[in-house]
DNA sequence: AACACTAATTATCTTTTGTTAATCATTCCT
DNA sequence: AGGAATGATTAACAAAAGATAATTAGTGTT
């Protein structure tokens, strides 16, 4: 809980008392490994804080290959992008990667307090502009660096992910094959050793 | 004036006469060819509506190349990410290819006003959900599409923007290089004639 | 311990991209 | 019209990535 009320706290405009009401609406919840969070299709609209876990957002292309175009973990948000912004059934699936623990709130729910009382409002504004950014800075990397440039940049990012995601799932959301990251890997501790 | 009329309309949640007094803020501007609208390092809250035109976002790497970050043309907005949604200064430069018409506002105003009148407050979440929505989708295009499959869907989205735009600048917002470009063109065309 | 399953690495080959430089093609300017 | 400047294409080579398959490593299961 500690996580979140921290992430909360950075928001201008909303007052702790506000924050404490919102929290009572969120419940506690957790996932075993491997286990589907939100399932392809679903219009769940569902909106959680990780306290602690990986969650991974996935879809199947169309020629059959897996792909993951998202990891997340604890001290972040998850939610159905589809369901939420785009209001329609979600084209990716969330899964646990491990056992998880989430605080879990219903959007529509907030929707509806929010439209109620605005005061509650900055606190929408801030999730769209965090979510905003974190994305934008997705694309940046992906504009501005090389496929090893931004394994280096995930890595240096969240160290111990590559203790705790398969190496597959990193390549795919790097845009890359699990191939392609074996010898991204190989080329960075061969230059390691000058 | 039509155009903005147009994107307003689509916005559930707030009523015409609002969006009325909202345009009133508004002030109509044009900039020359080569004009830079926003300057690398400057603060400006400035958003504004393409009506006729298209605006380059771009910067440099710290290896001296210049790189063009996102392309924006007319019925769609154009604003500094940096300076509105993270408050610091630009990290872009954003400058029109064409002749460009634009309607602008600045958003520290609106902002003034949303806090005022909580009824504007759809406003915002419309506008922020609609950039995030389209940053996800150029994420999701890095992630799935090789460079040839984006460069398509970008001609398929805006077939024009080869004939308005320096193809070194579409190479560069898709993450390769113009010589690249250039011959993912000389395939396409081969394959065409079969 | 033996087996099955999955992931990671390695090997081989093909395709694509990056880099650099040269050559066309266009536009703009005086 | 002539010349400068810019952008696009092409060439030639090096580096990186994709595809496929084989091998190795590591898990977990019984």
């Amino acid at each position: 809980m500690q996580l979140l009320l921290d992430a909360i706290r950075q928001i201008p405009g909303v007052n702790p008392e506000d924050v404490q009401f919102l929290l009572g609406k969120a419940a506690r919840r957790t996932l075993t490994a491997g286990e589907i969070y939100i399932r392809e299709g679903s219009s769940s609209r569902k909106l959680a804080f990780i306290e602690q876990g990986i969650i991974r957002t996935s879809t199947v292309k169309q020629n059959g290959d897996e792909v993951t175009m998202l990891l997340r973990w604890e001290g972040q948000f998850v939610a159905s992008h589809d369901a939420i912004i785009r209001e329609r059934p979600a084209e990716f699936s969330y899964s646990a990667l491990e056992p998880v623990s989430i605080l879990e709130m219903d959007y529509g729910e907030l929707e509806k307090i929010m439209n109620e009382h605005p005061r509650y409002e900055p606190l929408r504004t801030f999730f769209l502009m965090k979510m905003l950014s974190e994305s934008l800075e997705r694309v940046e990397t992906f504009v501005l660096y090389s496929p090893e440039e931004r394994y280096r940049k995930l890595v240096e990012e969240k160290p111990d992910i590559v203790n705790r995601v398969p190496g597959k799932f990193i390549a795919s959301m790097l845009g890359i094959t699990p191939v392609s990251l074996s010898r991204i890997r190989k080329r960075i501790v061969a230059r390691a050793k000058h």
